[in-house]
DNA sequence: TGGCAGATTTTA
DNA sequence: AAAATCTGCCAA
């Protein structure tokens, strides 16, 4: 069980967001284990990118963005839901992967006990599904994914086609291509 | 199956 | 006032 090493997320951040696709994301919570296949991530490009949190310099909610590699950004939207980032480059420069999409593969009872539903290919099938479905919260704003009880591991899907499409949700710089997912697969968030 | 309104709260 | 969202309701 080998966790993706620092030198990973300081790869450029599409590379990243790509590369992240069908690896394993895990969650060591108060319920126990759940994990899952990441199918669908957004690259955030830093202060060039203005549908970026980090563009307009750091703030309270954005810090942790500005943070190493290998560290997660959660935020709260809309006032009800996480959505889970995984930094990258080096400290000072807000780049990050937003996971919008998993595939459940440990812990789906509790899962379905989170998300108060049922059916499978609803539990984390967007980036605040699949918070509620984990249990993340703002406490693991800042959390190191290179130790810890939060990690994605090397293991994971492989030999699968890639979709690249325009980021979801946004409206500014939206026309750039920085979303990523697996081509067929059931559990993304959008065609 | 797709589009739209409403929930809800932090942030700038 | 807008936001990196989700759900339920409605129509076709």
């Amino acid at each position: 069980m080998n966790r993706l090493p620092l030198e990973f997320y300081l790869q450029k951040t599409e590379i990243v967001a790509q590369k992240l696709l069908g690896k394993t994301l895990v969650f060591e919570g108060p319920d126990g284990l759940v994990s899952g296949y990441i199918v669908e991530t957004e690259a955030y490009l830093g202060f060039d990118d203005q549908a970026c949190h980090g563009a307009r310099g750091m703030t309270q909610r954005n810090k942790s963005m500005f943070l190493e590699a290998g560290r997660v950004y959660v935020y709260q939207i809309y006032g009800m839901y996480y959505c889970l980032n995984l930094v990258t480059q080096i400290a000072g420069i807000p780049e990050a992967v937003l996971i919008r999409a998993v595939e459940p593969l440990n812990g789906i009872e509790v899962m379905k006990k989170n998300r108060h539903i049922n059916k499978e290919k609803n539990l984390c099938s967007g980036p605040g599904k699949l918070c509620q479905a984990f249990g993340i919260t703002k406490e693991q704003d800042g959390w190191f994914t290179t130790k810890g009880m939060l990690y994605v591991l090397i293991d994971g899907l492989q030999n699968f086609d890639m979709v690249t499409t325009t980021r979801i949700g946004i409206t500014k710089d939206a026309d750039l291509s920085l979303r990523y997912y697996i081509k067929g697969n059931q559990y993304i968030s959008k065609k």
